[in-house]
DNA sequence: AAATTATGTCCATATAATGAACATAATTTG
DNA sequence: CAAATTATGTTCATTATATGGACATAATTT
């Protein structure tokens, strides 16, 4: 951070923690904590965001927001991503092959941020994450797998720059680095047991070729459809779609 | 202002700036003229938004645009503001019955954003404005019709603030405040001559029952389609829609 | 009701933001 | 196409501003 605005750059990443906390917002407290500022600081900071309209404060239970006016800068480029747009049909051929749940995540600093949600056909569908959800590198299949296609140095590094966000949803460095490991190996991300109970995910890493932001795409469904015999289906026709959405984004 | 923290407030104007150039971007000069601040300060605080991936520049016309990430954030929450939820279907029925392009633009602090579009059936549509587009209030019939509704010492106020921004787009304060007036006088907002050659537009705006944020309606048209006769069918259409949408609103 | 934990505020201090002046690059003009 | 003009980028002494230890208050939890 040697160059530019210490404060600016401290006010973006209280921004950043506050988009991991979506609509129900994020305590003082564990803004402090995750952001490693101190009390006085990080309220000081709250409270400009808020005379700016980039955060909110939900007047009950405290907890602070992204405010309204961010998604109102937003508007000013475009509507989506260059990837976002260009893996939509990929991505929708996949929902219908498989009958199950189709997510694409980015990589964005260190965390992973779900930028889009396709349903299948079968009558049960696990959508255990929103469109915008943002959560730190290594919680969940995607953030995993995101991890996985970056340099071990780099993989490490964000482990350990989020060390204190994983200890506070309940993870630890050790088991996200196991699972990293793992993935790397296999060259995908699998839990038997997801985000909800009987649930399955798998996720794959889209390897960057070259400028394109580091992705994945992960499959949820109920853990009977993702069992040892259909994961190797699901996993190949993942394969080939991402083959395909690898090549279309040179 | 009195509190918080000055830095990261000039680096949110800034920021709200940079979303009035869109996609194409704002250059430097006009940064430091529009903000009032001076150069090495715009330069510095830009960097910093560069280093946060809330701002770009482009590396061939050296101007800096909104970046790519506050789109990430805004995603954290939900889709839609409240006004643009319940006015989608009064706004697709004012476009059924007109034939015409039908806009919501809301006030943002010293700017007018566009924040939803629907076109009518007839085969010529006038798209003068896209989605996400933020001017200075009393630029276009929107942002007239939203001053319109303020109170005179607000609106005033508004006005005198955007003055070097008004003149930067070729327009002035005093031609500004006329139009405002007349629009309170009529109770909209209409060009002859819109954005561009042979085109009208015409905008109410949406009183502000309480805490709802100040919204104008705006149609364009061929000039020839808003004509005396068929303006006043047109107006009556729009004001029943918006008496209907502030019912909704409360 | 007491204890604990969270939120919010003050203010002396030190650090980080500021902006006048300088340097360089790009564009316009004669 | 060289000179003039205008735009972009950087430096650094000065000082205004952000900082954070300490205090105050409010909300939970026990």
């Amino acid at each position: 951070m040697g160059e530019g605005s210490q404060t600016v750059s401290r006010a973006m990443e209280l921004l950043r923690l506050l988009a991991c906390g979506q609509e129900q917002g994020v305590r003082l407290t564990d803004l402090v904590q995750m952001s490693g500022l101190n009390r006085p600081t990080v309220h000081r900071l709250l409270k400009t965001l808020i005379a700016e309209g980039v955060a909110e404060q939900d007047s009950v239970t405290r907890k602070y927001l992204i405010g309204h006016d961010i998604g109102l800068l937003g508007l000013a480029r475009g509507k989506q991503t260059r990837i976002e747009k260009i893996a939509e049909p990929y991505l929708l051929e996949l929902a219908e092959q498989t009958g199950d749940t189709v997510f694409l995540s980015i990589r964005n600093r260190q965390d992973s941020v779900c930028i889009s949600r396709h349903t299948g056909h079968h009558p049960i569908q696990v959508l255990s994450i929103e469109v915008g959800i943002r959560r730190p590198l290594g919680i969940g299949v995607s953030g995993i797998a995101l991890l996985s296609c970056l340099s071990i140095e780099e993989s490490e590094k964000l482990i350990s720059l989020n060390k204190t966000r994983l200890h506070a949803l309940g993870d630890s460095e050790i088991r996200v680095r196991d699972r990293v490991e793992g993935a790397r190996l296999h060259g995908y991300a699998y839990v038997e047991r997801g985000l909800m109970q009987g649930t399955s995910a798998i996720a794959i890493p889209i390897q960057n070729n070259f400028e394109t932001p580091t992705a994945a795409i992960t499959i949820t469904a109920m853990a009977n459809r993702l069992n040892e015999k259909r994961l190797q289906e699901v996993l190949s026709l993942m394969q080939q779609q991402v083959l395909r959405l690898s090549n279309a984004l040179i």
